[in-house]
DNA sequence: GTCCTTGCAAAACGTTTGCAGTTCA
DNA sequence: TGAACTGCAAACGTTTTGCAAGGAC
């Protein structure tokens, strides 16, 4: 589904359809990178000079809340969306702070979960801490 | 190990031994309520009226860089600290943002996605989303 | 025309930093 | 004694809020 699909279907729940928004999701739909607001910001503002910050972030918490992205935070980085709001996992990179996507079988671990602890499971997440290949390279010289 | 150990096996690490530092680490060993700083800094200040959510960060940070406690942050709520840093997993409740220990064998699959990615995977962190019991009750209601 | 959204600025929030004075070793 | 720590206050970066003007429908 494209930012325009997306739009529409919002459109039919009274969340308006403006450039601005289409620029935020077409933007994060595409890159692999899982942005911060602000470079998201820097990205959308080389089309819409006049865009703020406050925009972004009114954008990305109407997208979150309605399920089409993900918010991930870590402790002292701001946090990162990503557009593909499918279940899959990532790969964080301890030094240079990046994120990657890992694609494999969901854990089918919730209903076990759930089972033994009383907690009714809805989603989890996972995600793997390290060095990506590229700061291995560079911790070798 | 108790907190005092803790801070002793620090002291010869050159980290000071203080009274502050002894009732955040002994409150953070005792409760099982994944606190946050303000909620650690309340707490401590009852026996220490003069104590400062300075010196709180300042001991939580000194305490997770020597691996004594483990920092969990989420998207819009606070960081929240554990003082069980040995493995295991998490239950956070959507509604009233409560977080509860789910310990369970760790899952080996830590080798098995370095070899796939080559990533250097150091660890990894689960979490589970949902519904504590109590507010599956309240959600009845 | 209505009311949602925008841009801007200010405020709020959690956390860190700088510094003078104090305490631990 | 001297380095590490404390309390305080100011600063910081991220995110949210308030409001008047603008735009979607």
């Amino acid at each position: 589904m494209d930012a325009i699909a997306i739009l529409r279907e919002l459109k039919s729940r009274g969340v308006r359809f403006t450039p601005q928004r289409q620029a935020i999701l077409e933007f994060l739909l595409e890159t692999k990178a899982h942005p911060t607001a602000e470079e998201i910001f820097q990205h959308v503002r080389a089309k819409f000079p006049g865009v703020s910050l406050g925009t972004i972030y009114n954008t990305l918490n109407m997208l979150k809340e309605h399920g089409h992205i993900l918010e991930l935070s870590y402790g002292d980085m701001s946090s990162r969306f990503d557009g593909n709001a499918k279940n899959h996992y990532h790969l964080v990179c301890l030094k240079c702070g990046r994120v990657l996507d890992y694609d494999r079988p969901l854990l089918a671990l919730e209903e076990e979960v759930g089972r033994e602890t009383g907690f009714q499971v809805m989603s989890h997440r996972l995600e793997f801490y390290g060095l990506c290949p590229d700061c291995q390279e560079q911790a070798l010289n």
